[in-house]
DNA sequence: CCTGCTACCTGATGGC
DNA sequence: TGCCATCAGGTAGCAG
């Protein structure tokens, strides 16, 4: 469930599900899950978490970025999900499939799934105990994302846009997918210098990285996460999607075509034709 | 500080 | 069909 609309769709939809429950029990069956970013003490970090987890009672789910957050009295787990990591919920006590780390609560199994095994699941006193999500930039979706806040953010970057719309401690949240869609709505160049773009520019990019993202969001909760379903995915974000994964296929915009690029060792789609 | 590269993992897909 | 290469929605760590 990598980017925000994903994780935030989630977080909505699991809030009512788990909010108020406690965890009576929390299960890590591959340690791979809680390894810290050391690469060692995997196993520690499995222990203390399900000792930590053990009678907790959830009082919020939150969002930071891309990670979600379950928040107790003291202390918080975060959940991150990298590329593939996603929930499932078993209403009984009986899981199936492939299930990393599993939170068994008064009435079901929230469980945390991912098989490429790059998603991670950390117990954290506080908040600043995480440097990823300590150090997140301004949330796109907040009232502290103005267009002055971009333009402030824009002026001390020599990246490409592409690059710097992926930078986690500038806006959090926004991922390969919208990275592309955003640019695309702002008529943007993705290669374009980020300090270079001129106010009415950086106008249109804020319009667009929010529009994207509400758009996103909304077809993300329409259906909502289905976690009782294990092989539930999001439905239809590819009607939503006008550069992103549209290799060859025509501009929705000036007819022209929609080019894959590499930077940063990853894909851009961009119409470089209208995209200045 | 910034930038570019690699590693981390597994599975799906497409070309030959 | 089988095999191999490539790609995937992310980020941490490292060297320069």
């Amino acid at each position: 469930m990598p980017e925000l609309p994903e994780v935030e769709a989630v977080a909505v939809t699991l809030r009512p599900l788990v909010r108020g429950k406690t965890i009576r029990r929390c299960r890590i069956i591959h340690s791979i899950a809680v390894r810290p970013p050391a690469g060692y003490g995997e196993k520690r970090a499995a222990r203390q978490i399900e000792s930590q987890l053990k009678g907790r009672k959830i009082l919020e789910v939150e969002r930071l970025g891309k990670y979600l957050l379950l928040r107790f009295e003291r202390g918080f787990v975060a959940l991150h999900f990298r590329l593939d990591g996603q929930l499932v919920w078993f209403a009984d006590s009986k899981l199936s499939g492939h299930i990393d780390v599993a939170f068994h609560m008064d009435r079901g199994t929230l469980g945390f799934v991912d098989r490429r095994h790059f998603g991670r699941v950390q117990w954290l006193e506080r908040i600043a105990d995480s440097k990823g999500i300590d150090q997140l930039g301004v949330d796109p979706l907040s009232k502290e994302f103005t267009v002055g806040c971009l333009e402030n953010l824009l002026s001390s970057s020599k990246r490409p846009l592409k690059e710097f719309l992926l930078e986690q401690d500038k806006i959090a949240g926004i991922g390969n997918i919208y990275s592309s869609e955003s640019l695309w709505r702002a008529r943007l160049d993705p290669r374009r210098r980020a300090y270079r773009v001129t106010p009415a520019e950086a106008r249109r990019l804020h319009k667009a990285i929010v529009d994207v993202l509400r758009r996103a969001l909304e077809c993300c909760l329409d259906p909502a996460p289905d976690f009782r379903n294990p092989d539930w995915w999001f439905q239809g974000l590819e009607n939503i999607l006008r550069a992103y994964d549209r290799e060859g296929l025509r501009c929705r915009r000036c007819k022209g075509r929609i080019r894959r690029i590499e930077q940063g060792g990853r894909s851009t789609y961009a119409c470089l034709k209208c995209q200045k």
